[in-house]
DNA sequence: CGGCATCCTTTAAGATACTG
DNA sequence: CAGTATCTTAAAGGATGCCG
């Protein structure tokens, strides 16, 4: 949790196994639910407004997806345009930072696609074992 | 979100954009705070006791320990074995499923130690600029 | 259109104590 | 040792209304 700078050398002592480690608030943040989504959604589709990622995430409200995005563009990783016209215009895209972000996530999301399948299995067979032994 | 199997091929229909889909349910779970890093360690380490996970893991407190662990054990991404033994040993360890977890979790991991600082200085600059503007 | 403010309900998380 | 049960607190999430 230390700095990063040393006379001997980088050290980088940041460690999500820590308590307190800001990069594990940091990870913590980055796979949570609606933002996984809309950096997602940002990284395909390139650019979007407010009303079309809401379209794209179905089910978030409007409050969820406000709060993501002032979070992601306080972070850095999404950048938020505003155009001066009636009625308002407001852009958002991923930043260089974003961008790094585009392929971990997107293993992550093509995982679970993958295998909710096996995952449903597993529930089941689990439920059908029952309570019993524990 | 409907099932899989059809006449014609293979659909595998699931999308975690949409709402209710079981893959996003299953993003969200393989992605929170302490899953990821009970992935991570028993990824990195290998088998595992409940006692151990507890010290790897600064901060995390019993009930969500076990919790998340039956979680993970349920999903079929970790399995449980009990030695009957007095004091009891309970081992945790990677199913072949959870295997394929590790590279995504570890870049994801990999990624907030990477980029925390960036992080840190945009959301510097972000509050010094002020709410205003906004 | 793209929000923010407020209120309220639902979950998640944490601390503590106790048991097989 | 490895939990569960209980209680309390904190955070997430939804509904509504207002505004630039």
């Amino acid at each position: 949790m230390t700095a990063v700078e040393n006379v001997t050398g980088p050290i980088s002592s940041f460690d999500p196994y820590e308590r307190g480690c800001p990069s594990r608030d940091l990870l913590d943040q980055i796979g949570s639910k609606w933002a996984v989504l809309v950096l997602g959604e940002l990284g395909r589709n390139g650019m979007s407004r407010f009303g079309r990622l809401r379209q794209a995430l179905a089910g978030v409200s409007e409050k969820m997806l406000a709060q993501t995005l002032r979070t992601l563009e306080r972070d850095g990783l999404v950048s938020r345009t505003v155009h001066a016209e009636v009625p308002p215009h407001v852009e958002y895209e991923l930043t260089a930072l974003g961008q790094t972000l585009r392929e971990p996530l997107k293993a992550l999301t093509q995982w679970s696609v993958l295998h909710i399948e096996e995952v449903i299995t597993a529930r089941q067979e689990y439920d059908d074992r029952g309570e019993r032994s524990r």
